[in-house]
DNA sequence: GCCAACGTTGGC
DNA sequence: GCCAACGTTGGC
């Protein structure tokens, strides 16, 4: 399955990530976000979204863990799951391209600006990737 | 900096 | 259980 996750590169951006070479994505705390995660399996593939200042798909990622409790959490059903970087994105592909595209208008990162997980459909996928100079092949 | 969209909290 | 008030996120 696809993915899509954001975050504030101020925060967390895809040079921590390769920096990082693994990191936890932990900190979501709102339960949409949540039950996604919850379906979230090893080896799943991931865009990674930078908010904010970017607002652009920067880079592709890898699920390398099963979900698990988030240990920064302090309620149990919070959940997390371990990523690494695998792409980056050379061009990276805005939102304001995918709106523009009007192919995306039922992608939740285009109608629900606040939700932070999402599931992406895979001809979303390849249109990202295509978007992004990337060949979309090696992730099917 | 503003505001829309949500989520949460607390009074009733 | 409803809803007003408030806080947060994120696009513009």
């Amino acid at each position: 399955m696809f993915w899509l996750v954001k975050t504030d590169p101020e925060t967390y951006s895809w040079d921590s990530l390769v920096r990082d070479g693994k990191t936890v994505w932990d900190g979501v705390r709102n339960f949409q976000a949540r039950n996604f995660i919850k379906a979230m399996k090893q080896n799943d593939i991931l865009l990674v979204y930078h908010s904010q200042n970017d607002k652009a798909i920067v880079g592709i990622a890898k699920i390398v863990s099963e979900p698990f409790p988030d240990p920064a959490a302090n309620e149990p059903y919070w959940l997390a799951v371990e990523i690494i970087p695998v792409k980056k994105f050379l061009k990276p592909v805005t939102l304001s391209q995918l709106k523009k595209s009007g192919e995306f208008a039922d992608f939740p990162l285009v109608r629900q600006s606040r939700l932070s997980v999402m599931p992406v459909e895979p001809e979303y996928f390849k249109k990202i990737c295509i978007m992004g100079n990337i060949q979309p092949e090696e992730f099917l």
